[in-house]
DNA sequence: CGAGATACCTTGACAGGTGATGTATCTCGT
DNA sequence: ACGAGATACATCACCTGTCAAGGTATCTCG
């Protein structure tokens, strides 16, 4: 990984809900989609992922459930929920917001 | 303060090395300096800041001296060392970097 | 049959941010 | 002269999110 994950750091669950705003997934899938969609630049270890799955599910913000019986390993899949939808759109109003903030405060080159 | 500290955590030490290309400063003025720029809606908390400073030190990306002992207050100064510009354009990459892959992660509206 | 991929989960340690608290000086209105 | 509030620095204990390490189980393919 060539960024680490303490520059995402608190943007996590937006992470993972931006990923189920698509489509039910489980935490293997969304892992390697994260990878893939960051040019392999960014992952999510799986500790911080199976947290942050918890943390959404006590908030209410998504919800779980096995995946068919058939052959291979089991799948736990998550769904979103309407408050999750709603915590998607305010997370990323704040990602919004803290760019601009921070790129004022890295970038202004005026004095004072 | 409008956004959280935790969606700027990792960054502080960027935010504190901008500040000080500019010109030498110390913890009191950097801290309102930061609020002025973003327009209010980001303040670094004080033992955030001093945290920060003390980190930045022992890193010998800046480097401290007492302002003159005049009047008012005593004032303790940073610099920022040759080795802290080189931080400050690192850092100032990884922000970059971690801009693109987040509006790759939370914004990315095909279907893998 | 064994290696490696798929898939889930927990624990303990660590690091950065922060509320609370403490010190001391200066300024300004009453 | 006095008190309130701004200026200015500093530390400690606590909280939270990240992550290395470890564990379990199944499937695929040579």
């Amino acid at each position: 990984m060539s960024i680490a994950g303490d520059l995402i750091r608190g943007h996590t669950d937006a992470i993972i809900l931006a990923r189920l705003m698509k489509e039910d997934s489980y935490g293997y899938e969304i892992n390697k989609t994260i990878l893939t969609l960051s040019g392999g630049r960014f992952e999510l270890k799986e500790a911080t992922l199976y947290t942050s799955f918890k943390r959404l599910e006590e908030l209410g913000h998504i919800q779980s459930y096995w995946g068919e019986g058939g052959t291979g390993a089991r799948r736990r899949y998550y769904t979103i929920t309407p408050s999750g939808r709603e915590a998607y759109y305010h997370l990323l109003a704040e990602w919004g917001e803290t760019k601009e903030i921070m790129n004022q405060l890295l970038e202004a080159n005026e004095t004072l």
